[in-house]
RNA sequence: UGGGGUAUCGCCAAGCGGUAAGGCACGGGACUUUGACUCCCGCAUUCGUAGGUUCAAAUCCUGCUACCCCAG
């Protein structure tokens, strides 16, 4: 059973467990139900898009809906973690409770052996076990996003796109006739889409003004809520022509003084850390890759897309102690740490504090 | 209400008689299954205002207005 969005990579995962000789079903997840800002509905469009990519390479398809379940799992989290000033990805989520677990639970009840989608990562067994590693298309590579998975959930799940690039996916949707062998990459929170971060935020959170402040406590401009920004941000201040000219960029939100801090130049050195704390650590692996105490070393990402950088880490409960190599510029609690040892993706867990010398 | 100074895009700021630099902000786009960062493009027919001199003025002259400073 595919989990097919509509977009070029999940009718190219179907085209190609079909060609395999599958039993394959198609089926779109609507998990969101609202018009964006144009008055369109693109999930509409998605779903047409769908049903035209199922008829094309003769496999059935449905629809299931787990709206319910998104808002209780992902969106309400979502909206607690900008209530606590922080920066959520609740892409991570989406995919450790809706596609693969309510979508999975779904197309197990209905029989399926396995489920597939069209990311851009790589499974492989080794020793009876399935780990997960990046795409092989670096740049679409999508294994920050699946980080949160576990054995079980991967033991089911098949990404036959993640071999390919992104330009070898599209070919072959070109080939095939794929209606959406050039429709644009998907961008946005899954099953949301793209927005008006700020307007659509504003839907949802209170609106709670005050002062944008230098580190010296002087007034620099005004702020609408501290929720609707994040470290290291720069447009949307409208902070122009004080100082000395540069721009200027959120480094620290201070809740208690309801004061968005700010500074000028890039290069903050307020911006950059090498120590991270995070929090909710998980592991695909059954066991964690240490013991507790225990050193190691891995690589991070600590945004989506960004170069791994090499880190050394240690294990405290279900936190992860980590020092950069060097300093990395604007981690920013909530967004995910992901660790990787050369492709193999280990696991990751949730940014919470930041610091220039170790954790005790 | 004596003297001096300054008035150029939302902000900062070049320009000094030859037909409005640049930075920040902002807008648009690219990139992107989070939010950001980044990159590209755009952004004053007009220089506080009214006249005058000149082939030609933001640049010179005069009046007015506003603000600033020093004296009062």
């Amino acid at each position: 059973m595919v989990g097919m969005s509509g977009g070029v990579d999940s009718s190219v995962a179907a085209l190609l467990l079909k060609r395999q000789g599958y039993d394959v079903i198609g089926v779109f997840m609507k998990n969101w139900d609202e018009q964006d800002e144009n008055g369109t509905c693109t999930a509409a469009d998605d779903w047409q898009d769908v049903q035209e990519v199922c008829t094309l390479i003769d496999i059935p398809y449905y629809a299931v809906n787990f709206e319910k379940e998104y808002q209780e799992r992902v969106f309400h989290y979502f909206l607690e973690e900008y209530k606590r000033g922080r920066t959520p990805n609740p892409d991570v989520l989406c995919n450790r409770e809706i596609k693969f677990k309510a979508f999975l639970e779904y197309a197990l009840k209905l029989g399926a052996s396995k489920i597939a989608t069209g990311h851009f990562v790589r499974t492989e067994v080794q020793n009876g076990k399935p780990l997960l590693l990046k795409g092989v298309d670096s740049a679409k590579d999508q294994s920050y996003f699946l980080y949160m998975l576990k054995e079980a959930q991967l033991e089911r799940a098949v990404f036959p796109v993640g071999g390919m690039t992104k330009a070898e996916v599209r070919a072959l949707a070109k080939e095939a006739g794929l209606p959406t062998f050039q429709k644009k990459d998907s961008t946005g929170v899954c099953f949301i889409g793209e927005r008006n971060f700020r307007r659509f935020l504003q839907n949802y959170l209170p609106m709670c003004p005050g002062e944008m402040q230098t580190q010296e406590h002087v007034k620099v401009g005004e702020h609408i809520g501290l929720a609707y920004y994040t470290l290291g941000q720069r447009r949307g201040l409208g902070i122009g022509g004080r100082g000395d000219g540069r721009s200027w960029f959120v480094v620290e939100k201070d809740l208690k003084r309801n004061v968005l801090v700010v500074s000028q130049g890039e290069d903050s050195p307020q911006l950059y850390s090498r120590f991270v704390r995070a929090s909710q650590a998980t592991w695909i692996a059954q066991n964690a890759p240490a013991c507790e105490g225990e050193r190691f070393r891995a690589t991070a990402k600590f945004r989506y897309r960004q170069q791994d950088v090499p880190v050394t880490v240690s294990l405290r409960g279900d936190e992860i102690l980590l020092e950069a190599d060097e300093p990395q510029r604007a981690v920013t609690p909530g967004q995910s740490v992901v660790l990787y040892q050369g492709e193999v993706c280990l696991g990751g867990g949730i940014a919470e504090e930041t610091a220039n010398v170790p954790f005790a």
